[in-house]
DNA sequence: ATATATTTTTAGATAAGACTAAAAAAATAT
DNA sequence: ATATTTTTTTAGTCTTATCTAAAAATATAT
């Protein structure tokens, strides 16, 4: 059984895999989960050790497909915690981080399934993302993020790319949701923000938040 | 705040100090937490220097006004997801307390208040044992142990005085379930076994079990 | 009252996971 | 190609919560 720091480290290598996949660096690591580059190589060895991952120093690392399929239920136990804690006890998108965080790590056979079953299997959390099922396949949609988009282009917001509560907050705030439709007015190429509209409202969007949001056309 | 650990302290010494009043020993709470001695002389010292218990070597230990808030807290929070695991999730009463010994460890300032009124307020957990509120007040309701009982005497079974999965599976078998009306038929006087009725069967119940049960009358 | 048994504490060790500081390797720049 | 910077690893330390073994205090029995 893994503990709590272990599952943690597995999670988040298989995130940054998603954009890093020939090989995630122990800096990488030690960024998104807030710890020194050393207190990784120590995390990384014992993983290895246990056959969870693939790592040769100095190297970057990656999951063996027994290490994968403990990341994605730990994804698994995390989303569906956060479906539970929006739908049930409605917490808004931007508050359930934390706690799902600790959820996440919550040791049994049955209570996964069982908590899934309740909220009638849900396919998505409250940020747009899959939630895997008890066999770790989800559903995987093709989205573009909206820089992509072209002037008089139309899409839908699915998901997003930097789910923090921070970046959460800032759409509240633009009053920017899921499932809204977008299109693109128009783009200002010098510094690559885009004019878009909605169904209610006109926003200006920055480069950088616009790389954020994942667009399905 | 607290770890895992000194909550799960304080908690025990709450439930032995229901039964212990003037000084719960080393050994009693080694026993229920399964350490050993020395390592709850530690953990002794270390809650006494947060000042969350009283302890003099040697002399046994007291929660502190501050100490028996927080074991409250920790109360509060498994019973109420053991209610929900058993209301919710469709687990048996023997099948939640490993996995609500995990949940009632969740720090959230929010998240237990926000569980209690999805719950809609439950006043007592599936094993009949009361759900302290926000402040730490709960509903005490006056029992007698079955073993009290006079022939003749009729009662209600109320809660356990064990509330270990091996007793409620024994429960189980024998199909005795709380709010259970109780006849007394029998008393031997040998063994202080139990002859009692219910509105469906009538069964034997052994010294050891009867004091288990409490009836309210 | 004294011997014996039990309980509790102390001392020292261990494991997990983090840290700092320094060394080693790899990447980048001139 | 060499110097510089950045990344990664190593070595050694710290904290938390355990443990064992031995010592000290308390309780029990004769």
């Amino acid at each position: 059984m893994l503990s709590f720091s272990e599952e943690n480290y597995l999670k988040t290598i298989y995130h940054i895999e998603q954009f890093q996949p020939d090989g995630v660096s122990t800096n990488a690591i030690a960024k998104k989960i807030q710890t020194k580059a050393s207190s990784v190589t120590d995390m990384l060895k014992k993983l290895a050790a246990k056959q969870l991952i693939i790592y040769e120093k100095y190297q970057g690392v990656q999951l063996t497909k027994e290490g994968k399929k403990i990341a994605l239920k730990v994804i698994r136990r995390h989303r569906l915690w956060e479906y539970f804690l929006v739908k049930k006890l409605n917490y808004r998108w931007d508050e359930v981080h934390e706690i799902a965080e600790q959820l996440e790590h919550i040791k049994s056979k049955t209570l996964i399934d069982n908590l899934e079953e309740f909220l009638r299997f849900p396919k998505f959390d409250p940020h747009g993302d899959p939630i895997p099922d008890k066999n770790g396949k989800m559903i995987l949609t093709k989205t573009i993020s909206l820089l992509e988009l072209k002037v008089g282009q139309k899409g839908v917001l699915d998901s997003l790319k930097d789910s923090s509560d921070a970046f959460l907050k800032y759409l509240n705030k633009k009053n920017l949701a899921l499932r809204d439709r977008i299109k693109v007015i128009d783009i200002e190429p010098y510094d690559n923000s885009v004019h878009i509209e909605t169904k209610t409202h006109q926003l200006l969007i920055s480069k950088k938040v616009a790389e954020n949001l994942n667009i399905k056309v």
